[in-house]
RNA sequence: AGUGGGGUAGGGCAGCUUGGAGUGCCCGUCGGGCUCAUAACCCGAAGGUCGGAGGUUCAAAUCCUCUCCCCACUACCA
């Protein structure tokens, strides 16, 4: 089988957080990991998105060019995609020429097929500047309240929802001028005409999705879809191919989804068709649940609005928020912990992963807390999981000079029905069930250790006490195996103690090791965490005192 | 204001779709066991009127209505 995994593809002006990482790279590389596992043929795509007005204000800020800055933070994603151990096919970038040609020729096919229409909008513009203004972009006195301060989409002294064009007295947070009302024109995708074979599709599908995913884009359904604009008065972004658009670029909503397909073509060329235009191709999507309806309703629109065969998503997968220390992460405040910031702990990825996958917010909000991060770390990855791979290849060492001894398969037996439940969650992507269910299988491990008692077996009947030690590295296949998509690092090890090759995947999951294999020492698999360093972090990260 | 989500033992959660004795998970507290292991592992106990009110039902944490709190988002801002 084909799968095809895309990850949301992170917005390059920032470092991307804990909660950015959890939400869809690592939610999506867990995933891509484990259909590899099962023998599934994968192409896990990521990438960035690097158009959109922020990159264009974030640039002035930095006193950079948005291509200087994108660069700029690329490098800095990349890196950190790399440290977590991201196991992406692809990795490329939605300012790539690859991606332009099949944005314009994605759009253009739309186009012939009659499914945009123009609108004229009056709109504030710097003379200044030369550009029109986005709504964040303009301050002035709240038409409403009457107070100054008012955003151009909303007043935060009253609270009410306004039109930019209704301040009084705007001003241009850019340059400081006052912005005059300029007529400019769009297109606008009309989903209206498309919303039939769209709501077709989508019940189709969606028995398939998470249920935020779900939820969220019925709700969009309920109210009714409208026509929404695709292009924009910026200069950064892909330009619109068509007369009486030369100085207006896509809205990097139209143009970011379709980079899935345009980083595929950039990674692997033509062979892109392959995945994009082939009906035997699965295709998940995992994204935070702000960017559901872009893949729900947007992204499918414009490919039906194609008509050509283009692939849709079938398991579309949201993850909500993950506040931190009961707030949100917020880069000005400096509140939160940022992946440099991850990477420069000393903590393991490994561990960081372990505790992101073990917090996924899968239905609702949770929590980043140092304290519940300490507790977790310490007490089920270290006590119980590492715990256990750790005494059975001390007790294996210890009595028999670590050779592997003949087992009888009554462990494997005890945990085979829990293998069927980690795999009916990790197919809906219920990563962190399934991680606590991986928990599960090494804790009855310790359990029949503890039942057994082969070290004190071993006294009056040695090879009583190798069946049941050789019964525990049985289980290491099968350890190794639904752990590796969440800590890789440590799973490699294990493996490797045994001499199993993990590309080899569950097929023989139950099949023992070898009688008279040499188990390899590992050592140490994961750091505890220390209660005063873990303090020390806790507070370096509070963010900016008021 | 609208929309979405939440309120379950001292803390953090799962269970709710497809009602069946308050079941479970990670901690905390108390008691016991074990000594292979990173003072790790195993067993047991105490602790909850499942936010509140009403309804449906033989039966409600679970379904319906109302109500009170908490959080997030709100669309030219990605």
């Amino acid at each position: 089988m084909k799968v095809l995994i895309t990850s949301a593809l992170p917005y390059v002006n920032n470092i991307p957080h804990l909660g950015n990482l959890i939400g869809s790279v690592l939610s999506a590389d867990a995933f891509a990991r484990y259909q590899r596992l099962r023998g599934n043929e994968v192409l896990f795509v990521l990438g960035t998105d690097e158009y959109g007005t922020t990159t264009e204000v974030k640039a002035r800020e930095e006193g950079l060019t948005p291509r200087e800055l994108v660069d700029k933070y690329f490098v800095i994603h990349k890196r950190i995609y790399d440290w977590f151990n991201t196991s992406y096919d692809c990795l490329g970038r939605s300012t790539s020429e690859a991606n332009k040609k099949i944005v314009q020729d994605i759009f253009s096919k739309i186009y012939k097929n009659g499914y945009f229409i123009e609108g004229e909008v009056e709109q504030l513009y710097s003379e200044k500047s030369n550009m029109f203004l986005s709504d964040r972009f303009v301050e002035g006195e709240c038409p409403i309240c009457h107070k100054a301060g008012a955003r151009g989409d909303q007043c935060d002294a009253c609270g009410n929802l306004l039109d930019q064009k209704d301040l009084i007295n705007p001003i241009s947070k850019f340059d400081g001028t006052v912005p005059i009302l300029k007529k400019t024109k769009h297109l606008y995708i009309n989903l209206p005409k498309l919303e039939k074979e769209l709501t077709n599709w989508i019940s189709s599908v969606d028995s398939n999705w998470s249920f935020l995913a779900k939820n969220i884009t019925s709700q969009w359904l309920k109210q009714g879809l409208k026509e929404r604009a695709i292009t924009r008065d910026l200069k950064w972004g892909i330009p619109v191919p068509l007369e009486g658009y030369e100085n207006k670029v896509f809205y990097s909503w139209f143009d970011a989804p379709i980079a899935y397909i345009g980083i595929t073509a950039e990674c692997i060329g033509e062979k892109y068709k392959d995945w994009w235009l082939n009906k035997d191709v699965t295709l998940y999507q995992f994204m935070g649940k702000d960017n559901v309806p872009f893949h729900s309703i947007m992204f499918p629109s414009y490919l039906i609005a194609t008509k050509e065969p283009y692939v849709l998503v079938n398991g579309l997968d949201s993850t909500a928020y993950i506040n931190y220390e009961n707030d949100k992460f917020s880069k000005s405040k400096e509140k939160g912990v940022f992946g440099n910031d991850a990477i420069e702990t000393g903590i393991s990825s490994d561990t960081w992963r372990y505790y992101l996958y073990r917090v996924r917010p899968e239905d609702d909000d949770t929590e980043f807390l140092w304290g519940d991060f300490e507790a977790k770390v310490n007490n089920e990855l270290v006590n119980n999981f590492g715990n256990f791979i750790n005494r059975v290849v001390s007790l294996n060492q210890k009595f028999f000079n670590g050779i592997k001894q003949k087992s009888n398969g009554e462990l494997i037996e005890k945990v085979k029905p829990l293998l069927d439940d980690y795999f009916k969650l990790m197919d809906k992507s219920r990563e962190r069930d399934a991680l606590l269910k991986a928990n599960e299988i090494s804790s009855i491990g310790n359990k029949y250790l503890q039942d057994t008692a082969p070290w004190t077996l071993a006294k009056t009947d040695l090879i009583g006490a190798g069946t049941i030690i050789a019964n525990c590295i049985d289980l290491f296949k099968l350890l190794s195996l639904v752990y590796s998509p969440f800590i890789p690092d440590a799973s490699k090890k294990i493996s490797e103690s045994i001499s199993f090759n993990l590309s080899d995947g569950f097929l023989n999951v139950f099949d023992g090791i070898k009688t008279g294999t040499e188990i390899k020492p590992i050592g140490i698999l994961f750091q505890k965490l220390e209660h005063k360093q873990v303090e020390e972090f806790k507070q370096k990260f509070s963010g900016i005192k008021k």
